[in-house]
Order: structure tokens, then C-alpha cells, then sequence
DNA sequence: ATGCCGACAGGATGTCGA
């Protein structure tokens, strides 16, 4: 079974993107965040074309993610539990069967925080407090489970190309970093780092100053697996190539193949 | 240099992303 995320930076505007990596990546389920558009309006009839079952959890201009399945997505469940005024529409769960039992799979977008030391921060914090404890209930029931998104967390100064760059900024602050610890230290496993050594793998470059020319980029979209589905973890990859077609999203795929 | 690019809403240019 092939589970890969991408942040699209909207669905509409990577709508052809999207299908051409689609066919051919093939992916059995698909998580996507920043959609940027409300469920009405995603394009469902694109993506079940191409075979996939669609939950969507969406939002207008901001955020909003969507999980596609080959096979039927049940116990659908959007929103992080733990804060009901938040309405930034950033997470989503579904549950997919396959031959040897189900798989819970988490599209997460979490808040970018900038800058250190706003509310934005404070949110982003809490927030991925409550992604913690939500994983920590996943992990209790102890089935086979993916967290894949875009956490908004470089989680060492191996993952980006200059440190001294990303020092003063949310997604490298040391509380940044410490809470996407505590989920791995909770009992995850981050599936890209668990199948390859080599450093400097990213998977977002921004639009400006030629960072992609340059390869300055960050690894940011994750894949944080229960120990059950660890076990099954064959291999994890960065579709890097996809930054340098025409009109990329800022953000590439990222895949794992799970023996399930 | 809190910019450089890009999407969005709206119909100019400010907000947001990371």
C-alpha cells in the first residue's frame, strides 16, 4: 500500500499538477493540505474520476485538507480535538481497510507560527499540543496508523540547508521542535529518516530568492507512523523532481510503501 | 532588508504562507 502527502498550496491551482502525479505515482491514498477552498467548491469529480473516494475538510483562501482513498474511507472525523473555537480547518482522519486489517490515516496542516513570539506562535504550540494528544489516543488502540502532512516543524539542523537561516523563525525554535519530539517519543516513527540517512533531504523550497535553484530548502512534510504500522514501513521518499515542473506547489510529495 | 514569489479575494492591494 502506497500512502503519500502534499501540500498543494491550492487545489485548484495544482488541479493539472495534481493529476499528472497522480497517474503516475499512483498512490493508494492521498493526503493533501492547504486546499485553500471550501468543500463545495473542491473539485471531487477530478480525483473520482481518476478512482479515488474523497473526504475533504475545507476552508475558503486558508488552509483546508482532504484525504483521497482508492479504497472507501470510514469513520471519518474532521478537526483536532481539544479546542472548539478553532476553526482554521487544518486536520482530518479516516480509517481505510485493507487485507490485513485498517489503517487510520491524519492529513495535518499545522500552523506556521510566525512570528516567534505572537499569538501565532502561542496557537501554533497549542495546537500541535493537541495533535500530541490526539496521537497518543491513536496510539492506545493500537492499530496501524500515518500522520502525514505538512507539520510545519524542521526537525534538525540536518534538514535544512543553513541553519543560521532559520534560527529566529517558528518552524526551527526549539518548542517547535520538542513537540514534534513528543510524538515520536510518544512511540512514532518518522518514516522519511527511518529508511534514509542521507542529510539535506528537503521538501519545501520557497517561491522566492531562488531557493529552488539553489537547493535551499527545509524538510517540513513528514510521515510519523504508529509502531504498528512502522512494521510494515518498506520504503519512504521526497518526490523532489516535482518542484521543478511548471507552476509546482512550494511543497512536494512525500510517500511511504507500507507491506499491508 | 521581515524583501524577493505566489494564491486569494476582489476588482487595488493587503493578508498569508514558511
Amino acid at each position: 500500500m502506497k500512502i503519500a502527502t502534499w501540500n498543494v498550496n491550492s487545489v485548484k491551482a495544482r488541479i493539472e499538477a495534481i493529476r499528472l502525479w497522480i497517474s503516475e505515482a499512483a498512490p493508494d491514498v492521498l493526503c493533501l493540505q492547504e486546499i485553500k477552498c471550501a468543500n463545495e467548491a473542491f473539485p471531487r469529480s477530478v480525483f473520482e474520476d481518476l478512482g479515488y473516494n474523497c473526504a475533504i475538510h475545507g476552508q475558503k483562501t486558508y488552509n483546508g485538507v482532504a484525504i483521497l482513498s482508492k479504497r472507501p474511507l470510514e469513520d471519518v472525523a474532521a478537526g483536532l480535538p481539544g479546542c472548539d473555537d478553532d476553526d482554521h480547518a487544518r486536520y482530518l482522519e479516516a480509517a481505510v481497510t485493507c487485507g490485513t486489517g485498517v489503517i487510520r490515516m491524519a492529513s495535518v496542516y499545522a500552523p506556521n507560527g510566525n512570528p516567534v513570539g505572537s499569538n501565532k506562535f502561542d496557537y501554533k504550540l497549542r495546537w500541535l499540543e493537541r495533535l500530541t494528544a490526539r496521537a497518543k489516543q491513536i496510539l492506545k488502540q493500537e492499530e496501524a496508523a500515518a500522520f502525514m502532512g505538512d507539520f510545519n516543524v524542521i526537525p534538525s539542523s540536518e534538514d535544512c540547508h543553513d541553519p543560521a537561516a532559520w534560527v529566529n523563525d517558528a518552524l526551527f525554535q526549539p518548542e517547535s521542535r520538542a513537540a514534534l519530539r513528543r510524538i515520536e517519543h510518544e512511540g512514532y516513527t518518522d518514516a522519511f529518516r527511518t529508511c534514509n540517512t542521507q542529510t539535506h533531504q528537503f521538501t519545501f523550497w520557497d517561491y522566492q530568492a531562488g531557493s529552488w535553484q539553489k537547493d535551499h530548502g527545509i524538510r517540513i512534510d513528514h510521515i510519523l507512523l504508529t509502531p504498528r504500522a512502522t512494521d510494515c514501513l518498506k520504503t519512504c521518499a521526497i518526490d523532489k523532481h516535482i518542484r521543478g515542473r511548471e507552476k509546482p506547489s512550494d511543497h512536494v510529495p512525500v510517500w511511504c510503501e507500507l507491506e499491508l
